[in-house]
DNA sequence: GACTGGCACTCTGCGACCGGGAGTGCCAAA
DNA sequence: TTTGGCACTCCCGGTCGCAGAGTGCCAGTC
């Protein structure tokens, strides 16, 4: 393959990007200085549709990048496109400016939303592979206890425990000891064991109680650890309405679903490196007009703790989607491991 | 006004609702026994339409509802139209399984969405009319504390609170104590004046992070209460795209700024009575083209602690919305209650 | 052999046109 | 007050024609 041919693949996807209609041989030879004539860039164009890297809605139209168009470019075409000092500066200071880990990952969204101009996902960290800080119990009614889980990402948790049996508060602070003693400093799934062993450690008139808390630890927080996501910008699928002739009610339904979105943010979590996902190259049947930017975000360590991303039509502008999401994720992680 | 005119109204609301098509005279004298000839109800309809309760698109089309005629229809025709027995039991089963308030809201919003296929929103209980039940003071790092607020409707609230200095374990516990004393048992507004005093009430060298943690408190507590909201359904909007011609972005952009909503909740939380708003009755603009439909919840003693509700079309099935809203307004306002 | 200008061809998009149909308003009669 | 009849208006869908864009191919040039 040309280098030549290579750059009028490029000159349709920038093109196509920018207007939203197929670009012609004309338009390219005269808005990008190839120093060929429209004809040349005809047989290039030909060539390329042959590859299967463009192809025409309809015999007279010009051509439209192929998902498979659109993954050579992100491979082997796409420059990066750094944030401007002005994003970057609106970035930090956002960011900065959030009172807690909720607060993060909301500014979070509604700015890859506003660089982006698109759908933007942010996953809450994963609980698995956080360390719990702090396990809060707290009496809501005589015979019912409020466990608070805080860990290390400064992710706060809260699951409702249902004692048959009221309890004093003396024996609530006993809990709230042996439950910390258990948890604290370890991650869920390796604190298991000790909090399934719980209620073998404590006096008898503990007994019932810790049985209690214990297997709803176990139950909702370690074995079905719930996945959060924050979603935001959804207004900007609207923005084209040509992007999603049919399936634009199919995406909101999949994005408000969350299990689709889960899975992808799951499926790459590299820290520090950009996933893209083209189209046709999204297992969801749902997300084959989307492409979705994602990434892994953590604190320095190296940890991946969640994913973040922006869905968008095919049609997007990779070079500055992946510019964005990657900056978001480092300033991201900056705040979680000065946290 | 004729109740044969009214009548006339009424079928035209229920047709259009169902159909989304103009509904004409003739139409109407033979889907609903009105006991008289289409000639008869055209006139009926003249009157109506000159009273500004039903217009024409055009000349020869079928006449739909104005704002007004649904107005109306909603004040003197609506039918109470109760649940089905499988819609409440389903409605209570589902609630029943949430595990923490998160849950109920979250779960209460799917409800509504699906119940009324449309767009719901359920506002977190408010901060300034619940009880403070625990106050948890967490050392995240030396020199950074997180408060994490209780409240008596299970709404849990995170703060980082930056000291200037390192803290100690046991100072970390004095703070917790003298904060649960001036919090717990209170609104957040009525402790306001305790909190700012907290500072001159404690020894020396607890003083400043006394005052950074009551700084916190009644900057992001007290005089800013963050008011939340969940979301759902957004994928109805686009249903019928002939229903927001051109306002659906606005719509979805006002839905995820919040604010709106916001307001709208706030200003009709009367619990147990539902409040409908139509068209242009709403104040802002975005919404002119939808129909909100709220109402308080709270638990049984009669305080309302949020506002949820749903919002679509004016097109919309206001008996049907209305008693959905209703019906899961009183579930949750039942499970507050019992927690 | 690669590139280029020219040219015939194809296909869409858009406006004009037109007839069928739905629905109305009005009128005179019951 | 209601009703049947009737002329009228306007939308909607289909067809037609045309301009324009873009192509593929070919013959000629460097």
């Amino acid at each position: 393959m040309d280098d030549r041919k290579l750059e009028v693949l490029r000159a349709i996807v920038e093109d196509y990007v920018a207007t939203q209609e197929p670009v012609g041989s004309k338009a390219v030879a005269q808005r990008h200085a190839l120093g060929v004539s429209a004809a040349t860039i005809r047989n290039d164009m030909a060539y390329l549709e042959e590859a299967g890297y463009i192809h025409q809605p309809h015999t007279s139209a010009g051509r439209i990048p192929t998902d498979k168009g659109y993954r050579l470019f992100v491979d082997r075409l796409a420059q990066v496109k750094p944030l401007s000092a002005a994003e970057r500066r609106a970035v930090q200071a956002f960011l900065d400016g959030a009172v807690d880990l909720d607060d993060v990952l909301r500014r979070s969204v509604r700015l890859l939303a506003q660089l982006t101009r698109q759908v933007a996902v942010v996953q809450y960290p994963t609980l698995t592979r956080s360390k719990v800080r702090h396990c809060e119990v707290v009496k809501l009614t005589p015979a019912r206890l409020m466990l608070v889980v805080i860990t290390d990402s400064g992710r706060v948790d809260q699951r409702i425990v249902d004692l048959g049996d009221v309890i004093s508060d003396d024996d609530v602070s006993k809990l709230r000891t042996l439950v910390n003693g258990a948890l604290v400093g370890h991650r869920l799934p390796d604190a298991s064991a000790a909090v399934a062993e719980l209620p073998n450690t404590v006096p008898h008139e503990l007994r019932d109680a810790m049985v209690a808390v214990s297997t709803v630890l176990i139950e909702t927080l370690v074995e079905h650890p719930e996945e959060r996501l924050v979603l935001g910008g959804t207004a900007n699928l609207t923005r084209n309405a040509a992007d999603f002739p049919n399936s634009l009610r199919q995406v909101l339904e999949a994005l408000e679903e969350q299990v689709v979105v889960l899975k992808l943010l799951a499926s790459a979590q590299e820290r520090g490196t950009v996933t893209v996902r083209i189209g046709e190259e999204n297992e969801a049947e749902e997300m084959r007009d989307t492409s979705v930017v994602t990434i892994g975000y953590g604190p320095g360590s190296g940890t991946v703790l969640g994913g973040m991303g922006v869905v968008g039509p095919t049609r997007m502008d990779y070079p500055g989607s992946i510019a964005a999401v990657h900056a978001v994720a480092r300033y991201v992680g900056e705040i979680l491991a000065g946290r």
